[in-house]
DNA sequence: AGCACGCCGACT
DNA sequence: GTCGGCGTGCTC
């Protein structure tokens, strides 16, 4: 046997997630490398469709191959570095290795050509008129009960999904295909999901002559013997820029190359300012705003060679870039390094996997570092690099607690503290900008005491029970525990003890009220829907048109507006409360950032920061913007509730539009994951916890239940958990239940 | 995703 | 016997 070729067909179905082999004729085999798009035959019918190229076998099991029709471009697509990059995340991931190879490829070329910001829903719709579809009814009813069942829901509904179809009325997809065919029913797709938020803000940074602790970081990245993992932690304005711009100068005297990553690319214009006006024409940028013109552009520019500095957002960490000398991941404790689709990788596993494949050195770079970073940078696995002393002489605003129960006691129930109310007052009178930052995640429907601060919680977990309405109780997202919704306070017996539920068009009203004169800008879900009213009311206020500025998230980074001397931070403990084990990291990143969006001109700032536990650690922590404080308090907590890093967490969601068959489901498959850790004998160094509603119970009508497993991931478990993807596919079940697998989630939604 | 194969019940 | 309806399983 001569001339055979493993290729990967791009179809997304998990059934044909394996290699396929076929031959080549002479003159199209020598073309032929690693990462080469080509054109085969595939099924019964022999319809061609693209495939890559992914390997030269000696020998098949299979004997009767198919030829290979065609090479798309003599260039291939990927090369073997990007490659090894694919099957790693297919394995880590638990993806099919189509989508990997999808994921690294850019956006634009070839295949990938969907639109980057929506996502698209399959289905059909009614093709006929309704006159003409109750006369089919007639037809078919009794001779074909199911495609009569499948016209009945068309003719009640413009569109529904393949799967909804299959799982409303129990039919297969054939059924559907037949009444296409019949041309009574058309497929359609619908965009579910448009990306709605765009910042436009800057963040400035100021040049300076590297002092000691700067160039013993430089010293020490650039160091041959030296590389691995490393932690650059500097607190804001240490001038951790200027390192990554001199390690890379070195780099790049080597004939090395650099890849950096920036959590949003609109957060950080500066940083590709300067890295532009260091190395010119030699930085090229990746990011999602790009056209696809620019964008193709870009990665012809990498590939050919001509670009020394990839510089981008997650994706471009699968920049075709040779010569890699070293990979820096700017503000590495941001969630945006998170995929959220499959496989959902995280920038900095598969940056590390490309450093240890090139021998290079990996930077990541924090003040206020993932807590698992952290640990890491502590144990020694990671090499710590600290940089202590602030270059520009910008001083911390000054943080100021306002308890709020005392406000209760003092007779104040609005959300606004008396003293917040001076403050904005003093700064209306000053013609000075106050931000009011609302944690809109924490105003969900948790249960929590005025009077004391209790907070409701999961005595196995430690974390806090989520209100449900429907039925009166609280629960635990984690293991499930229940127990009736609280009329008292367990702990000083007050009545005041309720759930919480405020918006920024809440906020906006009060202040309204109180400061007849002011002008504010909500900056809410609602009043944003519009992609461009968002930058209208950041520019407004930016022109100083709006006193008071009132937003949730999207006023925590990266806003940079000299006059505003106020922050206010309304319940900033309410983010504590989310049911998740890294709410506290998220709830002192948060405290942290937003006290930092005041005083960036001349005028010194102040953050008032309310909150119902003054007490609590995070809280005085953050106040003191003492992250090492804050780490040593979380990681003990991680180890004694056994969190990461102290072990993995994979994730297991099940989605169906009924809430009955998709609990069983669950249980079924929980069931199936304890006999075989079992069998494995990997029962007792992990926690199979629930079926237990996810914490969206329910989105887009969409029931959603949830598994999660504490373990520490080996080949056993990534065996079992590929086989339970293997038996999820086989069942009937399967094609309306979607079973979502995710390694280490950045949520637990 | 597409296609064919095979089973089943209804009708000739 | 035959045909349409429907589920299932395979694709080098």
């Amino acid at each position: 046997m001569s001339n055979i070729v493993s290729v990967v067909v791009n179809r997304l179905t998990r059934s044909v997630d394996k290699l396929f082999d076929y031959t080549a004729p002479d003159e199209l085999y020598s073309k032929l490398k690693i990462g080469s798009m080509v054109y085969v035959p595939f099924g019964k019918g022999d319809n061609v469709i693209e495939g890559f190229v992914v390997g030269f076998p000696e020998t098949s099991t299979v004997d009767s191959l198919k030829e290979i029709v065609a090479i798309s471009s003599d260039e291939p697509l990927f090369d073997e570095e990007l490659f090894a990059v694919a099957k790693f995340m297919k394995e880590k991931y638990f993806s099919t290795l189509i989508s990997a190879i999808k994921t690294i490829l850019p956006p634009g070329v070839g295949v990938h050509f969907d639109k980057t910001n929506e996502m698209f829903v399959k289905g059909v719709e009614l093709n006929i008129s309704y006159d003409d579809a109750y006369s089919y009814l007639e037809l078919l009813r009794d001779k074909a009960p199911m495609q009569t069942r499948v016209l009945e829901l068309m003719i009640q509904n413009d569109f529904v999904s393949y799967s909804d179809v299959c799982m409303i009325t129990g039919c297969s997809r054939t059924v559907i295909k037949t009444l296409v065919s019949k041309s009574i029913l058309i497929e359609s797709e619908v965009s579910v999901y448009r990306n709605p938020i765009d910042y436009d803000a800057i963040e400035q940074t100021y040049s300076f002559e590297p002092n000691d602790e700067q160039k013993t970081a430089i010293n020490m990245i650039s160091d041959e013997e030296n590389f691995g993992t490393f932690l650059l932690y500097g607190v804001t304005g240490s001038g951790k820029t200027e390192v990554f711009l001199q390690c890379i100068e070195k780099k790049i005297k080597d004939n090395k190359t650099a890849i950096v990553l920036v959590p949003e690319i609109s957060l950080t214009p500066q940083i590709i300012e300067r890295f532009v006006s260091r190395f010119g024409k030699k930085v090229a940028v990746l990011h999602s705003k790009l056209s696809a013109g620019e964008r193709s552009d870009e990665y012809r520019r990498i590939k050919n060679g001509e670009v020394s500095v990839v510089i981008g957002v997650r994706s471009a960490i699968f920049a075709p870039i040779k010569n890699l000398g070293i990979i820096i991941i700017d503000e590495e404790h941001e969630n945006t390094y998170k995929s959220e689709n499959l496989p959902a990788y995280h920038a900095r596993e598969v940056a590390q996997f490309r450093a240890q494949y090139n021998d290079i050195p990996l930077v990541l770079s924090s003040a206020t570092p993932d807590i698992t970073t952290f640990y890491k940078a502590q144990t020694g696995e990671y090499k710590l690099i600290s940089l202590t002393k602030r270059v520009n002489q910008k001083n911390l605003p000054n943080v100021e607690l306002v308890d709020m129960r005392q406000e209760l006691i003092n007779g104040n129930r609005s959300i606004i503290s008396d003293r917040l109310r001076e403050e904005i007052e003093k700064n209306l009178k000053n013609k000075q900008q106050t931000i009011l930052f609302l944690n809109r995640r924490g105003f969900s429907s948790f249960v929590s005491c005025r009077s004391c601060g209790y907070t409701a919680k999961c005595q196995r977990c430690n974390i806090s029970l989520t209100y449900h309405k429907s039925n009166e109780s609280l629960t635990c997202h984690y293991c499930g525990y229940t127990i009736k919704n609280l009329k008292i306070c367990p702990k000083c017996l007050s009545p005041y003890i309720r759930h919480f539920g405020v918006g920024t068009q809440k906020v906006d009203d009060d202040i309204k009220n109180s400061f007849p004169g002011s002008t504010t800008a909500p900056m809410g879900v609602d009043t944003t829907t519009k992609k461009s009213s968002h930058s209208d009311i950041l520019n407004r206020f930016k022109e100083e048109k709006t006193d008071i500025l009132i937003g949730t998230q999207m006023v925590t980074k990266g806003l940079d507006f000299p006059s505003v001397t106020l922050v206010g931070v309304l319940a900033a403990d309410m983010g504590l409360n989310i049911n998740d084990y890294r709410s506290g990291e998220r709830t002192f990143d948060l405290i942290t950032q937003v006290c930092g969006r005041a005083g960036r001109g001349e005028v010194a700032g102040r953050a008032l920061v309310q909150t119902y536990a003054p007490e609590n650690d995070i809280i005085l922590h953050a106040k003191e913007q003492n992250y090492i404080a804050f780490y040593e308090n979380e990681i003990n907590l991680r180890q004694i509730l056994r969190y990461p890093p102290f072990c993995d967490i994979i994730s297991i969601l099940f989605t169906a539009s009924t809430n009955n068959s998709v609990s069983s489901y669950a249980q079924k498959v929980r069931n199936y994951i304890e006999r075989a850790f079992l069998l494995n004998n990997i029962i007792d160094s992990s926690d199979v916890l629930g079926p237990t509603p996810s914490n969206l119970s329910r989105i887009n009508n969409k029931y959603r239940w949830r598994i999660l497993i504490k373990c520490n991931m080996n080949d056993k478990i990534k065996t079992i958990i590929n086989n339970l993807i293997k038996g999820h596919n086989k069942t009937k079940e399967s094609k309306w239940i979607t079973m979502h697998i995710e390694y280490n989630p950045n949520n637990i939604v």
